[in-house]
DNA sequence: CAGTCTCCCGCAATCGTTTGTATTAAAGGA
DNA sequence: TCCTTTAATACAAACGATTGCGGGAGACTG
C-alpha cells in the first residue's frame, strides 16, 4: 500500500480512504481515480492480518460440526460456504468427533482466533457454559439444533411438521397401528420428533399410547434394529413405523426382514432427513426430506446479518420439509391384523 | 502481553521469549517461571493476528474439496482436520462445487488470505495455472488425486492394487469374462483405473480387448446405467464387472436388473470406495475399500512435514486398499455361456 | 587487575493497515 | 479585507506481537 500511494502520489492514510468504499467519499474522486487506477497496476491486494490487527475484524466464521463424516453435514457445510465465501468470509471448520468437550474446546479455539462469528450444528439442548460465554464475544446462530430456552438464533428443519408429513401419509394409506423408533432423548431432535409423533397420532385419531414407542440408543442402524424389534415384539399388530432418523430405518428394515416380514406390504416404513441413496435402497424408503443445504445458506445469512448489526430475534426459525415417497410405504394388507 | 511483562517486572520483549518455546532458552529459568505465572495469571491469550502480521504464518491451511455433498470427504476433511488441528492449525474449507475454474478462484483467495499451506482434492490431471503459481507461494500436497507430471507431492489411494483386488477376486471365483466401467478419462482417478484393469486383466490371463471397457460421462448412477447397458450389449456374455466407483457400481445394478438378470449368481458387481450404505444395499455390494481419512491425515501429516522444512519428495504416496467382500459377488452360473 | 566472554534483558523498529486529528488551501460571508 | 467554513490531504498513533541489536553485570582468563 506504501507502494501504491506512492505511485499515485498521495499518502498512505490518503490512499487507504480512497480504496475503501466507506471512506472514498471524503477523498477527491480524482485522487481516487489515480489511486485505484495505481492499485490495479501494482497488482495490489490488501493484508487480511494487518487489516484485521487494526480493524479487530478476521471475516472468517467457525463451524463447529459434531461429525463431519456424517453425509448429513455436506449440505449444511455447503450452504453456509456457499453465502459466506460470497460476502468475502472465509470457513474455519471444526469437527467435535472426540466426544463431548470437543466442540467446547474447538469453540474455544476459534474464539483465539478472533473468527467474526459461530456457527453450530453439534448437538445437545443445553447451552455449554463455554458457547454462553462465546455468545458475548462474537455473533453465533445454531442450525439443525436448539436450545431449550431459544436464547440463541437456531435455523432447524419443522420437525414438527415433518413428523406430521409422514403420520398422515400413513394414516392417508389407511394404517391404524403405527409406532415410532426415536432418536436419543437428550437430543434436540429426538425429543421433539417423539413429541411431534404421539402429537400428531391424535390429531389423525390414532392411539397415543406411549408404548408405541421406543427409543433408540443413538442414530445408527444396529440401535434402529434394536429398538425396533422391541416395539415390534411389544406391538405385533404395527403395520407401519416412523423411524426418528433414516438410519434408524434402515435399521428397522433389518428387524422388520428378521421376523419374516416383508417392507412396504406387511410393515410400511418411514425415514427422516432422505440421505443419499436412501432411493437405492430395497425397497426405496419413503423418508422426509430436509432442505439442509438451505439451512446451512439461511443460517449464514443469519449471521451476516448479525455481523451486520441487525437485530435478529433470538428463537428458532423452522424450514419446511417435503415428503419423498418411495416404496416403503404402501397400503395396511388388509386383516392382517 | 503487556500487561503480563509489567505483572511481571520485564520488559515485552522479554515477556514475548519467555513465552515462545523457541526463544525461552534465551532467558532466565527463573524470569521464564515468573512470566509464565503471570500468564496464566491474567488468562493471556496471543493474538494470532498480531503474530502472523509479524512471523508472516497464520497457522491456517486451506483445504480445496471438489464436492463438500459428496460423502467421499467428510473423512478426508475429518483426517486433514484431526492431525493439523493437533498441531494448532485451523482448517480453511472451500468447496468448489461452482464448475471448472472456481478450485482457482478458491486457492486466490485463500492466497489472499496468507494461509501457510493448502491440500487440494480437486479433480484434474493437470496442473491449473493458478496451482502453479501457488507452489511458489506457499506449501502444498494433493490428496485423492495427483498430477500427470508427479511435480507436486500427493496422497493418493493405490487405484492399481485396488482394481487388482477386485479382478483377481472375481478370477477367483472363476469369472472369465470381466468388463469395466470405466470413470471419466480427464479424472486421474478415471484414467489410472482403467489401465490398471486393463493390465491386471493381462496378469490374471484374460482378455484385454479395449472392448471390454466402457466409459461413463461422470460418477453417478445414471451415467454408469447408461455405460453398463452399452457395456453389456456390445459384451452380451459378460458374468462380472467391476466398477469404476460405487456409483456407477450402483448404476451396474440397475442395468443388470432391466435386463433381467440377477446381481451376484448372473453378473457379479465390484464398486470403488465403499462409501457407506453400500452394505445395506440389496444385494450387499463387495467393494475396494480406500482409507479416506488415513488418506486426508497422511496429507495433512506431509504438509506439516513440508512446513517444517523438511524436504518431501515430489511424486505419489499410495495407500493400500482393501476389499470388502460382500453378496454382489458370486461364482459365475456355469453353463450360462 | 584489566580485558574478554557470556548471559540476560531492554530498546526500538517492524509487520500493513486504519483512523483521529492537524494542516493546508480555497471558497464563502460580512 | 479579514475571518470562518469546508474540503482534501498529510501526519502519526495505534493494533499486538516478534526480533536484531546493544548494553550492563558478572564470571572467567592470563
Amino acid at each position: 500500500m506504501k507502494d501504491v500511494a506512492r505511485e499515485a502520489g498521495v499518502h498512505v492514510s490518503t490512499a487507504s480512504r480512497a480504496l475503501n468504499p466507506s471512506t472514498a467519499p471524503n477523498v477527491n474522486p480524482e485522487t481516487v481515480e489515480r489511486v485505484v487506477e495505481a492499485a490495479r497496476k501494482l497488482g495490489y491486494r490488501p493484508h487480511p492480518l494487518a487489516r484485521g490487527l487494526r480493524t479487530n475484524r478476521t471475516m472468517s466464521v467457525g463451524v463447529v460440526i459434531p461429525d463431519v463424516e456424517n453425509p448429513l453435514f455436506g449440505p449444511i457445510i455447503a450452504g453456509v460456504e456457499s453465502v459466506l465465501v460470497e460476502e468475502g468470509y472465509s470457513v474455519l471448520i471444526g469437527n467435535a468427533d472426540r466426544g463431548p468437550g470437543h466442540a467446547d474446546s474447538l469453540v474455544e479455539d476459534m474464539l483465539e482466533r478472533h473468527v467474526d462469528g459461530l456457527i453450530l450444528a453439534t448437538p445437545g439442548r443445553e447451552v455449554s457454559e463455554s458457547a454462553r460465554n462465546a455468545q458475548r464475544d462474537v455473533s453465533m446462530v445454531l442450525v439443525n439444533r436448539s436450545v431449550d430456552d431459544d436464547s440463541i438464533p437456531a435455523i432447524v428443519g419443522d420437525d414438527h411438521a415433518g413428523i406430521g408429513l409422514a403420520v398422515r401419509h400413513l394414516r392417508e394409506l389407511g394404517h391404524e397401528r403405527i409406532g415410532h423408533v426415536a432418536g436419543p432423548s437428550w437430543v434436540s431432535t429426538g425429543k421433539g420428533r417423539r413429541e411431534a409423533f404421539l402429537d400428531w397420532m391424535a390429531t389423525v385419531g390414532l392411539d397415543t399410547d406411549e408404548r408405541l414407542v421406543e427409543e433408540a440408543e443413538w442414530y445408527q442402524v444396529e440401535p434402529g434394529t434394536t429398538a425396533a424389534l422391541a416395539l415390534l415384539g411389544r406391538n405385533p399388530d404395527l403395520t407401519a413405523i416412523v423411524a426418528a432418523n433414516d438410519l434408524l430405518g434402515l435399521g428397522c428394515y433389518r428387524a422388520v426382514r428378521s421376523l419374516g416380514r416383508v417392507i412396504g406390504s406387511d410393515v410400511s416404513i418411514t425415514g427422516y432427513n432422505d440421505i443419499p441413496l436412501l432411493d437405492l435402497m430395497q425397497p426405496p424408503m419413503t423418508a422426509v426430506r430436509v432442505p439442509y443445504r438451505k439451512m446451512g445458506a439461511d443460517a449464514a445469512s443469519t449471521l451476516l446479518a448479525l455481523l451486520a448489526g441487525e437485530d435478529v430475534p433470538p428463537g428458532r426459525v423452522a424450514l419446511q420439509p417435503t415428503l419423498a415417497i418411495r416404496a416403503s410405504t404402501a397400503p395396511p394388507v388388509l386383516g392382517a391384523r
